[in-house]
DNA sequence: TTGAAAGCGTTACCAT
DNA sequence: ATGGTAACGCTTTCAA
């Protein structure tokens, strides 16, 4: 079923029809109603391809994920996708995933662009030094970035938790504590996040006159292992640290999993605070949550995303947005005041 | 840079140009190298949605991803993708990904099969009794499951991990180190997998005349707080189970702790196996694995799967293809015999 | 308010 | 081996 069939069923040309279908004013209102009939009864859809061709639009958003960054980042990248991929579908977009290895980073835009696969591309996991604000704006493909590139905060458009916010705040409660040994287990500090919630770490113990503590501070990829073995090789060190500010729920896991093999206990011997982007398979809520965290949904931020790159960026490609996710601070049942000395 | 304007430039018809492109045998080698060279020269490729229109064919494949079954499987899930969406560039194919409410399945793969939006589906966590098979046979569109449908399993092409033979072994593993009370932390069980788990885990009872003990069964959403929960009731029940078999990392990271919780020593007072879908961002490696485990990539199950619809169910729709991978049994520090009692 | 017809950029059929 | 031309199914401009 097709449109010229549909109008040949209607007795009207293909052009009312379409007019009457996509909502244009100049139609009657009984044409439309019988149009709109006609077409249900038959099961008539457009064809999407040929409408793509004739509008020069291709309806959909492309998402290009370098392996390099998707292996630690999944289930975040993925949580953030399901929320965006609810706006687009409400919005009648579609989501083109690409993965691609890092070199073919930059192959895969190029291709979209030549070959007008995606109307615009969400960009994922920023680092310090990125070269695919440059690239996108070279192509003239409309993009929004899920993070900031430093430096081009103003020249981009973006969308980001306030990391350094959030763990000033969060090492300002455990400063406040009482815990002068902070351990920050960090993601790796060329992404652009990793290096503000550094940053925001590192101010707050400034702004006390107190210096961090360089045998306590690690970058790397946010796996369990990584927290549990930094953890349980600090916490045997001659001074071990008496709190964690961890990157990630998954990496303080293995934090909890190291406190109890040395016999201590969580929030009494030990502090901790992770950021939580409340993945919805590893819930830390409750009355009082496992972990003390800093909390930023990033399905909302996906969600989000999704909505401003549609409705402000796309319409007007040249509009720059940006906006910042402000993150909880949830008290859970992993933070308490710096044990006395026994 | 089109088509017209291509064939103009090297004064060819367009015709001889698009054929010179795309590999067909009648034209001259000479012809092909000039067109080639220009081409790149003139940086040509393709539109996209015009090459849709033309040949009909989309050169895409859909994944629509219920809200609910992603929820939990979202790791999992997001895993699957990178390995098929690997597979899918490599073959020139998109990736569309549909991320809907339940109710909107049906409506999602309509919408697809009628606007012929992609040439084919990947259909994902096929529960025991499942009505995709039977919308998308209707619909003609093209489809591979991951995983079976009970009762479909020849009529239908799928790829599964051989889930009841793994949980069979890893259960008969833990028989013949002693245990008696194993505990089984399944998946929910209307999902075909932990369906299959189950069973697996029954028949390894049954085949040494051994009951499997109510009290100890569990089926839920694979959390952490699960994994957590679950045990720590257990382990303080008046009859504790001596094992568990669990069906995700995360939720035996919940175990974990809870053994550590109740001061006990995983691998000696408590073994525990695990079904490891080798998440990157959860590695379960290393000489001896933290976890004694069942190990099948879902990765390359994605990989695997993407070149099965692709070269074998989009060449013909009408072939049925299974394929069973094997998962590892891994022995890692979790298990050991069951202690004697003290 | 409605319709005819010209694109949109390819591919593919039929000639030559 | 190469070219002319008709699809593909829709949107959109121009006329009526």
């Amino acid at each position: 079923m097709n449109l010229k069939e549909l109008s040949q069923a209607l007795e009207l040309s293909q052009t009312t029809v379409s007019r009457a279908l996509n909502g244009y004013p100049e139609v009657s209102a009984e044409t439309r109603s019988r149009v709109e009939e006609m077409a249900r009864k038959l099961g008539y859809a457009p064809n999407q391809q040929a409408r793509r061709l004739a509008t020069g639009r291709s309806m959909s958003i492309g998402h290009v994920i370098p392996r390099s960054l998707h292996e630690m980042m999944n289930p975040v990248f993925m949580e953030f996708i399901a929320g965006a991929g609810e706006t687009y579908s409400r919005h009648g977009y579609d989501m083109i995933i690409s993965v691609v290895e890092d070199h073919n980073v930059e192959a895969a835009y190029r291709e979209i662009a030549s070959k007008k696969k995606t109307d615009a591309v969400m960009v994922h996991g920023p680092r310090s030094s990125d070269e695919r604000p440059a690239l996108l704006k070279e192509l003239g493909l409309p993009f929004l970035i899920h993070g900031r590139v430093p430096g081009l905060e103003h020249a981009t458009s973006w969308i980001d938790v306030n990391n350094g916010r959030a763990f000033e705040r969060a090492t300002n409660l455990l400063l406040d504590l009482g815990h002068r040994r902070i351990a920050l287990l960090n993601g790796l500090e060329d992404m652009d996040f990793a290096a503000r919630r550094r940053a925001g770490f590192d101010k707050a113990h400034h702004d006390r006159g107190l210096q961090t503590i360089p045998e306590l501070l690690r970058a790397a990829d946010m796996t369990e292992p990584y927290g549990a073995d930094s953890a349980l090789e600090m916490l045997k060190s001659p001074e071990p640290p008496t709190a964690f500010m961890v990157s990630s729920m998954i990496t303080a896991i293995g934090v909890a999993r190291a406190i109890g093999l040395c016999g201590l206990k969580i929030g009494r011997d030990i502090s901790v605070i992770t950021h939580d982007d409340a993945l919805s398979f590893l819930p830390n809520c409750g009355d009082v949550p496992i972990f003390t965290c800093t909390r930023s949904s990033v399905r909302d931020a996906g969600s989000r995303a999704a909505q401003l790159l549609i409705e402000k960026i796309l319409p007007n490609p040249d509009t720059i947005v940006s906006e910042h996710l402000e993150a909880e601070l949830i008290i859970g049942q992993s933070t308490g005041p710096l044990p006395t000395q026994a």
